[in-house]
DNA sequence: CGGATATTTGACGAATCTCAATAGGCGTGG
DNA sequence: CCACGCCTATTGAGATTCGTCAAATATCCG
């Protein structure tokens, strides 16, 4: 987060950060709830997500280190959000990152930017949610991983997914025995092999963008 | 647009911003192209949408008057645009824009904002997308409209659509079949009427809410 | 009034869901 | 170090929703 800030910026806002730690399962914030804080994500992951009165979930995205966590409308959150293996984060004390914001107006673009970027996934879900059929959320999903962790300084293989089946089935809208049995013909072609420890070799780069239907 | 300025700026921006009408069916513009406008619709309506390989689309949303579109990131459309209707906005000359939000930091605030309000309607429609039965996101989308309707000033009754039931199953992901079945069940159920013009009355507004999902 | 377009309706098939059972991983304690 | 138990993942069989293809209406506009 601190990139977009300049070095006397920097220090005020470390005087109002905080490291905070969460076990995995751990449930950071509910929908609906006052948001009052905004977390940096320095470890672990998380998943935010929406829940229907039946208990059916959307999950509406996964956030790696790096992330801002917390965005808010009109001070509520509207998602819920949960740690996935140990999560830590820096966190701010309650209400003064309002304050900060009106102060330095280069944090304001950065939180606009994040957004928008948040908005630009958002929009490439829906078209995934809407349109794409089983085996194109799966490989979707697979490589739009693969990307984030090139894109955060990682390297592109092996994909690796902190996450369980249902976190995965919930945020492509199908379910776990869906995703499944999606992932054991991906593996029966070839076109990827499963590895110790939750992660995913993509073994035939080409093949499988054609099969995510045309994109990431 | 103008709202979140102050005299002055909003005499500059007088200047910087042009009518413009488009015909039904008018592309505003394509995804990927260069972003070199922001407008402000001002009478009409519009659609965004992703399009697939093969042609399936994905319609992110619709935008009333009021709304703001060409939000970008990196300077490219992350979604195509076009008009619905006989569409009217402001729109900004080439490149103008960006020195503008520069200058006038509230505006920035504005967009911004937009943005996290966007990105929340995302967020409900992916649950929409990822987990209800046709039945609910016809309800859901009938219901959303009609709240719309009452935020932008008009009464919450009789529900306009001035979008094909093409651009609705688009948006909601099923076929237009499924959109036209699940519309016809409802009337013979009694808690919509069809009325001319595309209109819509939403008779039991109790019943709809359940069958909406529990929601808006 | 008439052609074009949009919408509705019908019959059938396919993808996915549900329910149920089996297999695999992982941590803990003996 | 290995066995047990719990939780997650996989696999199977049948039910269901929704999609596809095709045809019949309805609606819009000139």
């Amino acid at each position: 987060m601190c990139a977009a800030l300049t070095q006397p910026d920097l220090t005020e806002l470390a005087g109002i950060m905080t490291e905070v730690s969460y076990p995995a399962g751990k449930i950071v914030f509910d929908e609906g709830e006052p948001a009052d804080a905004l977390y940096n994500i320095t470890g672990g992951a998380a998943k935010l997500y929406k829940l229907m009165p039946d208990g059916r979930r959307q999950v509406t995205g996964f956030l790696l280190q790096g992330d801002l966590l917390g965005l808010a409308q009109n001070g509520r959150h509207s998602c819920s959000a949960e740690a996935i293996g140990q999560m830590r984060a820096c966190r701010d004390v309650h209400g003064r990152f309002d304050a900060l914001v009106e102060r330095f107006p280069d944090l304001r673009r950065r939180l606009h930017h994040d957004a928008v970027d948040e908005l630009v996934e958002a929009q490439n879900h829906m078209l995934l949610l809407g349109r794409k059929t089983a085996v194109e959320r799966v490989v979707s999903f697979l490589l739009r991983l693969s990307h984030r962790q090139l894109r955060h300084g990682f390297t592109a293989q092996p994909v690796r997914l902190p996450m369980t089946r249902a976190d995965i089935a919930d945020y492509l809208g199908r379910t776990t025995e869906t995703v499944s049995r999606t992932i054991t013909k991906l593996k029966t072609q070839g076109v990827i092999r499963l590895r110790p420890e939750s992660e995913v070799e993509l073994v035939d780069a080409i093949r499988l963008s054609a099969l995510a239907g045309g994109e990431a």
